[in-house]
DNA sequence: GCACGTATCTAAGCGGTGTCAAGATCATCT
DNA sequence: AGATGATCTTGACACCGCTTAGATACGTGC
């Protein structure tokens, strides 16, 4: 494309606003966006913060991003496609979570809590796009691709566990640390708000103090061993 | 009231088809229900059952007991009130399998492990049912009334954790090893259909016993202490 | 520099949903 | 018998996911 049939609606350029056209003029609304899928899925994630997933339409992304309800379906198959792109960038930044608080710790079994705790503090901070992240994997009964990635949170749990002194050859043995690890974390993720827990959280110093302390109580490789 | 103003809406008693009543001729229909609120939870359970979750509208509810779209409204506040229903009636059941479970096992340390059994078998074999329960918990942030009553999951893991000796006026140890538990047993049960665990499930012999293995890997109460 | 194919977006509409207001019907109490 | 209150229906509104048909703009080939 030559340069001399530049584009009008790059005035504003789409990253500036994460995609959202809908204060321009009506006039002044070019016809292609420039960038619509990834404006959407920005969009979905304002909606998730400000209103909760119940609000997270495909027609309230489209109002948002300044489009016509039917104009996600030329970048998504449907809205579950939507849901899960919007899913993929939370996993993503789950996994970066997850490395910096593994990064940050003295030797493994440390690491492994800290990165519980990462995993559910991440969860609490964004409680509707951890549902969506979550949902989007029961459906399809998988975990996601962006979570079993290397530099993912599963991928973390794998090496520190490994850095730790467990037999990488034992694959029975990982695979069922692993899954305790990341249910109690789930569970925890999901139950920490409840109010029952208030005077625990209160005790201990505030909810992380309380969520450390549950995960330590489990102690994946805190040098007990299992009875079997 | 008197006996001899029998309401001809018996002849049918609501229990004997959950309530349905679809099938009798329009004119037959008598003009009030006589026992609505029941026969729609019962709706909703067969519904859920046949359909999933995504399915379960209170238009399809209304549907299947043979009543207006608008007629639940008279018995249930809004549809996430028809769901808590719904979900009261699958903690009550889930109760009861843990009780059960509970009372078959050895020891107080078996227990444990055979409530957490009974706890995931319960949720899989329920997935639908198990989602609502869990949906309408997670959304008030609180605990179902129907799961922390005496006979239910949490008073059973409690009473078992005093009769493995805990000092039961140690509330925080015992709070955390509960939430431990609890918090165990629902990752799992969300995640023991993962395509990503097949192999260890049949190397152990069934989903079951895989989550067996993974309750005992986590091993609450198996004897071991914690380092703190 | 222009035409054409294609990607992108809009407009209109379908059947479905949750919810409400108004009216019909029935059980019961006086 | 008549009034009252509970229960159910009808009809409507706004919103939803999704489809089809048509409009528009981009970029490539000439």
């Amino acid at each position: 494309m030559t340069q001399s049939a530049v584009s009008f609606q790059r005035v504003v350029p789409p990253s500036a606003d994460g995609g959202r056209k809908a204060a321009l003029p009506i006039d002044e609304r070019p016809y292609h966006h420039g960038d619509l899928s990834r404006a959407l899925v920005a969009a979905g994630r304002r909606i998730l913060e400000a209103e909760g997933p119940d609000a997270l339409s495909l027609r309230a992304v489209a109002r948002e991003a300044g489009v016509s309800p039917a104009a996600p379906y030329h970048h998504f198959k449907d809205k579950g496609e939507l849901l899960a792109a919007v899913a993929a960038e939370g996993w993503d930044e789950l996994g970066a979570a997850i490395a910096k608080a593994r990064a940050g710790a003295p030797d493994p079994a440390a690491a492994i809590t800290e990165i519980g705790v990462a995993y559910v503090v991440f969860a609490r901070r964004n409680p509707a796009l951890y549902r969506i992240m979550y949902r989007s994997a029961c459906d399809k009964e998988t975990m996601p691709d962006h979570a079993k990635a290397e530099d993912s949170g599963w991928g973390h749990v794998a090496e520190t566990l490994v850095a730790g002194g467990m037999d990488p050859a034992d694959v029975q043995e990982m695979l069922l640390t692993q899954i305790a690890a990341w249910c109690t974390a789930h569970g925890v993720a999901e139950m920490a708000g409840f109010k029952e827990f208030e005077p625990v959280k209160e005790a201990l110093g505030g909810e992380e103090a309380f969520v450390r302390a549950v995960l330590r109580h489990v102690g994946i490789m805190s040098g007990r061993r299992n009875a079997n």
